[in-house]
This record gives structure tokens, C-alpha cells and sequence, in this order.
DNA sequence: CCGCGGGCCTGAGAGC
DNA sequence: TGCTCTCAGGCCCGCG
């Protein structure tokens, strides 16, 4: 599911309800999400307060009172759903209205705000840990992350600087997490058509010999930043498992120029292209051939 | 070191 | 109706 404005969105939603608030009651449906959840998952969760929430490329963090940080992400196909519960619970409070009797509800938080959260994931690529907040830092799936962004630090000297003698093609470099952190597969097929780059081009072009951006590259970052302002303004995307966490769906998908509209005309004023799909790392990229050079 | 393809899971939708 | 096949918003790992 979820690139980084579904991930936003997503902590925008749960603020309210953790922040501040105390883990009264964790259960972990199954022991395991991606990879096993720690033995003590629930021991070092409950009684603890959530001081803070945050995001950082397409993970959730939550900072605890115990000096622990509680790390989510949503894999694939992973949401989380907030009832803030003033009446008595019922079995139905746990469950996803999408997911039948609860099937994939894998985690669920009761908060002493009142609500409670449920983490429902068919697919199961998502993924929780608890680990020191100073261990933070040097996490392996931590340290590797590039730049946010919609971050300041994130500007066209510092993206050419890491595309700079890449071989690869721009599509499969925007969407390393170690170029940029929160870009997936949606977004970096419409920040290439924002900026009229073509995916297939050679990431290294978007830099001089020496790694000085070039006009392209400062397209290209104002056309990633305007397409994540944009879709988080609306809430992110919902095409299968993406809702908000009060089960709204986003509406960005209706602002797609380029996903999943092969053979319909380009947007691009005065464009006579027509967007193609086509396969790069056994994922699927679109894009108009007409205009993204 | 780097890039690619396979694999991890389940479900939805198309085609027969 | 039901089977089979393909595809899906992510990311790790092993191979060449």
C-alpha cells in the first residue's frame, strides 16, 4: 500500500488518539508480521506512554516513556484503524469492515485515550520492533535511509550528488530508499512525468561530471515535493488497502497523471502523447514517451 | 560494489 | 460456478 503520503497520513491519524496516551492493553494475534515480533512485544509496550509519533520515509515511529521507540511499517498491504471507543467494546470494534470476522487483524492497541487500534495486514509485509531509542540511530533498516524529502536538506545539489555515476535507470533509483526515503512506485512514476524525465533514463544524467545538479535535477525535486504536498493534502491514495484511520478513503488516486493510465491521452497541456506501461525491475512504470525525455 | 530477479504472503479480477 | 493466471502501493537476499 503505502508510499510516504499513505504513511502521513496514516500518523496524522493516529497522533491524536497515541500521543500522549498509555498502552492499557496489547495483543499480537500471531507472533510474527514480516519477521517475528519481539518476545517481550507486548511487556515493553503496555503501561508505557506514546510521547511521541512520528514518521521517517515510510516508517511510523513512536517514542515511549520507556526510553523505547515502537517502529511500524505497512509493507504492502498494511492499515491501522482507530475506534475511539466510547460505547462498550464489541467483537466488531476489531475489525476491518473490509476483512471478514477480522482475518488480518494481527495487532491491536487499546490506549488510555479510549481508542482502540487495530493493524490489519493480508499480505503480512509489514513489519513492528521495539528497540532502545538510542539504537535507533544505527538500525540496519534506520541507517540506510536517505534524505526526507520534503525535508529542507533535500535539494537538487544533494540528489545529483547521489545520482551522480549511477548506471542504473532514474525509475529504479528514485524508488531506493537510500536516494530518497518515502518515493514508491506510484510516486516516482508521477514526479517523472511532473518534471517530463523519462524513467528510463540513466540516473547519472541528472548530474555533471562532477555531481552538480543540472536543470533536470531541480525539476525533478520540485516535482517530487509537489506531488507529496499534493497527495498528502488529499489524504494519500486509495486503490485496494490504503484507507485513513477513521476508514475514509484518500482521494489522490483521482489525481493521477500517469499511474495505471496506460493508452489513455497525456495530461501534459498541448501533449498529443499517449501513456505507456512498461516493466523495470519487474515493476510496472508509467509514463509518456511524448514529453518525459 | 552493483543491479536484477526471485521470493515472501494473500486477495482481487480477468479469462476460460 | 470455479479454476488458473496475473498483478498488486515494499523490501530483503542471493546470484552473477
Amino acid at each position: 500500500m503505502p508510499e510516504l503520503p499513505e504513511v502521513e497520513t496514516v500518523c496524522r491519524g493516529l497522533a491524536p488518539v497515541m500521543e500522549g496516551a498509555r498502552f492499557l492493553r496489547v495483543e499480537a494475534r500471531r507472533p510474527d508480521l514480516r519477521f517475528p515480533l519481539p518476545k517481550d512485544f507486548k511487556t515493553r509496550l503496555e503501561g508505557k506512554t506514546v510521547v511521541a509519533l512520528g514518521r521517517r520515509g515510510k516508517y511510523l515511529l513512536a517514542d515511549l516513556s520507556s526510553g523505547d521507540v515502537l517502529l511500524m511499517h505497512l509493507g504492502m498491504s498494511g492499515s491501522f484503524r482507530v475506534r475511539s471507543a466510547r460505547k462498550e467494546a464489541t467483537p466488531g470494534d476489531f475489525h476491518h469492515e473490509r476483512s471478514k470476522d477480522g482475518a488480518h487483524d494481527h495487532i491491536l492497541f487499546a490506549m488510555s485515550s479510549g481508542a482502540t487500534i487495530t493493524f490489519n495486514d493480508p499480505r503480512r509485509f509489514g513489519y513492528m520492533d521495539v528497540i532502545p531509542r538510542a539504537e535507533l540511530e544505527g538500525h540496519p533498516l534506520m541507517k540506510a535511509l536517505g534524505p526526507e524529502p520534503l525535508g529542507n536538506a533535500f535539494d537538487a545539489a544533494m540528489l545529483a550528488k547521489s545520482l551522480c555515476g549511477k548506471k542504473t535507470s532514474l525509475k529504479a533509483a528514485l524508488s531506493d530508499q537510500k536516494v530518497v526515503a518515502g518515493l514508491g512506485n506510484i510516486y516516482v512514476s508521477e514526479a517523472l512525468h511532473r518534471a517530463k524525465i523519462s524513467p528510463r533514463r540513466k540516473a547519472s544524467t541528472l548530474a555533471t561530471q562532477s555531481g552538480a545538479p543540472t536543470e533536470r535535477t531541480r525539476a525533478l525535486v520540485e516535482a517530487i515535493k509537489a506531488v507529496l504536498r499534493d497527495a498528502i493534502k488529499a489524504g494519500g491514495s486509495s486503490l485496494r488497502d490504503h484507507r485513513r484511520t477513521d476508514g475514509e478513503l484518500g482521494d489522490f488516486q483521482h489525481a493521477f497523471r500517469v499511474y495505471d493510465r496506460a493508452g489513455e491521452p497525456c495530461p501534459t497541456p498541448g501533449c498529443k502523447g499517449k501513456i505507456r506501461r512498461l516493466v523495470q525491475a519487474g515493476r510496472s512504470t508509467f509514463f509518456c514517451p511524448a514529453c518525459q525525455r
